[in-house]
DNA sequence: CCTACCGATCGGTAGG
DNA sequence: CCTACCGATCGGTAGG
């Protein structure tokens, strides 16, 4: 009854937290970044900040945690379309840059942030991440295999494919060429990958 | 007259050192990795490495600053020859590769832990880092404007190329396929670099 | 090369 | 949300 103001917060404290932790793990990687760091950013003491987090282990859990699961819904949706072997592995890489581009700050964690991840979460990060680089690997092997791509070792080429997209990593952290869209930024990579630098 | 010992040692203390908190970086991070691990490793107690390194701001230093002159020499010898542009820029992405392999430990430096070099040091080797990715997008602006590789961004072609270098890092780590030689991976990172993955 | 030790900083808690 | 505070660990030094 007494509960009539409509949900008007567009951030919560917590969220705003995370999100700024992600950005401050970025520049100085998640060992380097203090408690006291990240409340300066939020504009609290860093005592406060544990009315909000359980503590800093679980800021990782969470950011790499809703990461791992965009990933993993994305593959999961593609595998099981109907299209061509050749539009499935466009497609599976598309969704891959779209939500690194989606999730920057996050996706940085991929890189070695992750290596912090305590147990039982660390493994279970790590079973993930099996679980998508297999799936993706099958769309390689369906496309080598229907003729779409040409011949070669599987894990070379997804390991290459995924690197490719890493490029966001930098190109968006220490470039000036920002000014290119997200779509640009997708064709290019995707040509890049497909039909590679040659003429 | 008294030392006709010949010189026998093939690693002295202070490169082992740097080699094995080189290994740890790799796995743990620079920040993550604490002195006293180094000397679990060394077999010694943490105030002993003291007698062989400064500290452990140096191990940095030392290790990223031959790196980069690694890569500085081979951009600058390649530059200055006398051959098609597109010849030079597969040799520069050859050179990229060959110095990647021969130092994967160091190379890994380049993805997070220059982060934690301080100045002066830290302003010097992103000055390195500057002109060596300036020398390399001048290799692809030739070959681009020779017609050897099709139109596009440098920025975002030099960005791909060392990007698909990268994939070592990966490769060597957490895959089985380490089978592969280095010659192999060369060739197969080239291919796709220049040709990408399609038929 | 070791023992002993230091100041600084860390993540985190208690209590209000 | 803050003040006050804690135990643990860090990089590093002294002295032998």
């Amino acid at each position: 009854m007494t509960n009539t103001k409509p949900e008007e917060q567009t951030l919560s404290k917590r969220e705003f937290i995370l999100e700024e932790a992600a950005k401050l793990f970025v520049v100085k990687g998640f060992k380097a970044t203090s408690m006291k760091d990240i409340a300066a950013v939020i504009g609290v003491e860093a005592a406060s900040l544990y009315n909000h987090i359980k503590n800093k282990q679980e800021i990782l859990v969470v950011l790499l945690g809703g990461l791992a699961d965009s990933f993993s819904i994305g593959i999961h949706e593609i595998v099981i379309k109907k299209a061509s072997s050749r539009d499935k592995l466009e497609e599976a890489i598309r969704m891959h840059i779209q939500v690194s581009l989606e999730n920057r700050n996050k996706t940085h964690l991929i890189l070695e942030d992750w290596k912090h991840l305590e147990e039982p979460e660390l493994t279970r990060y790590l079973m993930l991440r099996k679980e998508y680089q297999d799936l993706f690997k099958g769309l390689v092997i369906d496309a080598i295999n229907s003729g779409a791509i040409k011949k070669g070792n599987p894990e070379l080429i997804l390991n290459h494919i995924l690197s490719s997209v890493r490029s966001i990593y930098n190109q968006y952290l220490y470039s000036n060429t920002s000014k290119i869209s997200a779509q640009e930024y997708e064709e290019s990579i995707i040509d890049f990958i497909f039909q590679g630098i040659s003429g």
